[in-house]
DNA sequence: GCGTCAAGAGCGAACGCTCGCTTTTTGTAT
DNA sequence: ATACAAAAAGCGAGCGTTCGCTCTTGACGC
């Protein structure tokens, strides 16, 4: 199957990376051979090693989906233009929908983990939280603006924290998969709308 | 050196899993061979084989020690009977402090993703958030009582929330050490506080 | 001198990866 | 249309290395 379309190129290189995904999501970066990849994708070693220069090169790429898919996530939501206590409360199902059909985000804390040996995937990782928080603080701001939210928070702060709600959540969730995105988002949702009494 | 007493015994085992902490910082659980943890203990394959089973019975050993910590910082926080506001915006500082003598918190965040598929691992993990959780339930309700938490708020989801801005926190500060706990602790505190403007 | 602990050579298995070969496809000349 | 040459994708045996771990052997406190 020489000088094929560059589609095809890119296809059998998804194709390698869904196998790669499924088996790292069963058994982790590191308790999965290159074989086993192999094995899953249907291919030969060299047929592999033909698309991605090492086994590390596999596990960056899987990485980087995995996060750019929660930052699109938190982007799109951000983009409704909703309440922002709504706004918190809806991202735990969206996110649970990201993860219904692969358990992507239990390759997002492996991720996490990787990204603080690998130099690539930290800077990377750096980067994304950097960006969320911007969209974040963003948002937060124009809220202040508007007298939504109260005048004397810090917006960076509490970008920060906010952030930190949606990767409890993928955390949480990965490890307890019967935790109900709804009551998660409600209760976000209460504690950003304002939980101590008046 | 035979018949020592337990005592030695039990510093040989701390020794050795002190070792293997400096190194699983530094290059994560599976970038560590055994061989590395032997060096850096300064004995012989056969002196650490006689106090762990397996390599993996050193690194759930190194993750329980991790995740308990955690859960004791969170604990002794609760205990402080301090407004809740206030104690959420503490911890991150007691967190940080935990972890600036050896970089615990990096171990945790690398011992998240072991859950996903050591089964004993994923087992205490799910034991220590809902304990965690029940903690701050707890403390929830108290509030809901003396009216210092709006009684709409469900104390349970609540919880995980609450869980997430400490989860969060050792996250963003393992990725990027710079993130300053007091900056981090006034955002959360605000969050909680009631972030939304009346 | 018995009982225990640690040393360290070394085991088999599995690892990530390479490289020479085969197979398949495409472009061109006929 | 057909034949052929060039190019490239894929195969898979097998490389050297490293892995986690075992087991014999010697050292030493009691």
């Amino acid at each position: 199957m020489p000088r094929v379309s560059s589609e095809y190129l890119a296809a059998r290189r998804r194709h390698i990376l869904a196998a790669a995904a499924r088996r790292f999501v069963r058994d982790g970066f590191h308790q999965t051979s290159i074989q086993d990849v192999i094995d899953e994708a249907g291919l030969s070693p060299g047929g592999v090693y033909r698309y991605f220069r090492s086994k590390d090169d596999i596990i960056v790429a899987i990485s980087l989906e995995a996060i750019g898919a929660v930052q699109e996530v938190v982007q799109d939501a951000v983009r409704t233009h909703r309440p922002l206590a709504e706004l918190v409360a809806a991202l735990p199902q969206a996110i649970a929908e990201l993860d219904q059909a692969d358990d992507r985000m239990r390759l997002a804390v492996q991720a996490w983990g990787e990204a603080l040996r690998n130099p690539t995937l930290g800077e990377a990782m750096r980067e994304g939280a950097a960006t969320v928080v911007a969209v974040l603080r963003e948002r937060i701001l124009v809220g202040q603006q508007d007298g939504d939210v109260a005048a004397q928070v810090d917006p960076d702060a509490a970008a920060h924290a906010l952030l930190s709600l949606i990767q409890g959540f993928i955390l949480q969730r990965a490890w307890n998969p019967e935790l109900s995105a709804d009551v998660y988002g409600c209760g976000a949702g209460a504690v950003v709308a304002g939980m101590l009494a008046a």
